[in-house]
DNA sequence: CAAGCTAGGCGTACGATGTACACCTGTCAA
DNA sequence: TTGACAGGTGTACATCGTACGCCTAGCTTG
């Protein structure tokens, strides 16, 4: 008799185990074992709630997305400022879905969120849509490069960089390195003013490019 | 007596083949087990030339960055240009590599290649440290981040986008992704455009902050 | 209330993976 | 000639995802 003291399983409840699990050990600590020892339970009643791995991969990422705060009044600038902010920190709550926010299904969180970003882009900035893709391209990329770089750096830059003296060798030989190394060593790195520098530029340039008029193709400078 | 007809094994040899291996099958593709058959031999094999995956892993990376063009003469913007096309160039050749070019410990191609950047953005666009690891950090975020989307997105964006409408399921819920979905079918994608939409956007930015004069945390705009 | 259906647990088993460890054998230096 | 050693081999193990079948509590239905 499966002890009835312990409520019964479900797919949320899965979700959410797994997600926690992920966060504490990251991705590699997400097995399908390790996740049914946390919920009490043996390997194969998971699959009673879940298909299998890349379903239940599937299901987190969502989780992920429905924290993502969704661009909402303000001027479409701030709008999409704290949007990116959001899933940039969404992001960094969850390292394990860095680079995996686009891959399989998308889920319902998945589905309203682009669409809600879309319809800033569209109908509060005005992008023609031709316009509209390349700023959510450039944008998403620039969040996600941003968030990979920031969990392979893994926080502890300057310490990172103390260490990393001795790999570099022949000092003479790579001295504009060694300057990062050294001088960010001494000074720190702020990866949150970084992410803002480069989330501004982008910001002021889709800014600046004419929105409302040319329908197809806009491109900032170089012309050619 | 191990036939002696086969050329013995060098460690550079076992790194080619097994980019060749996870270019062709994907990462997942990439086992011990089939890099060992693929140079008709053992797995234990490998072992004599590599510690273990991780370090396979580092040199499969360095090889990566030994193929990306370092920025050289020209003007500081043509040669980050070309650079940063230079290394999503790579990236498209490797998909396995996104993601996975600055983990691990960095080889000689890696240390080359970060202190020509370095020394681009210094001595010729003449920016400021701190900017010029803004500047840096800025382009990566967002080269990577493309890659990143360009191999998760798979190409064929059109047919993908095809295929999702179903998953939409109600078409009034989500009308501006239901538009990019249908419009793109239509019109097609073309990711090297999005790219240097982006990239533009980025290196007009970059050269309209005031490089030469402040000395500390420039910003684009925004003040505050 | 009896019967039986079913959702949701459990146990066992299999193939794939990375790799530790011991062994074996040409090749070459002393 | 001999002995070290670089480099290939074979076996073995822990860990992973998961296929397949069983078992039972509790609800549905006559």
């Amino acid at each position: 008799m499966p002890d009835t003291g312990r409520e019964r399983l479900n797919r949320a409840k899965v979700l959410r185990a797994a997600v926690e699990l992920a966060d504490e050990g990251g991705f590699e600590a997400l097995t399908m074992r390790g996740l049914a020892a946390r919920l009490g339970v043996v390997p194969m009643a998971l699959y009673k709630h879940v298909a299998d791995k890349r379903e239940l991969l599937d299901g987190m990422v969502d989780l992920v997305f429905a924290e993502v705060e969704l661009p909402d009044g303000d001027d479409w600038r701030t709008a999409l400022r704290t949007r990116a902010s959001s899933l940039r920190q969404a992001l960094l709550a969850h390292p394990w879905a860095v680079g995996r926010m686009e891959t399989g299904t998308p889920g319902p969180a998945n589905l309203r969120h682009h669409n809600a970003v879309l319809q800033c882009l569209r109908r509060d900035a005005g992008f023609p849509f031709r316009m509209a893709v390349h700023a959510y391209n450039l944008m998403d990329a620039y969040v996600y490069g941003f968030a990979l770089q920031e969990k392979t750096l893994a926080g502890d830059i300057p310490a990172e960089a103390a260490r990393r003296r001795e790999t570099v060798g022949d000092v003479t030989k790579y001295p504009y390195l060694v300057e990062v190394v050294t001088e960010l060593a001494k000074t720190g790195f702020a990866f949150a003013d970084e992410f803002e520098f480069g989330l501004d530029l982008i910001l002021d340039g889709l800014g600046r490019v004419p929105s409302g008029r040319t329908p197809d193709d806009v491109r900032p400078g170089r012309a050619r």
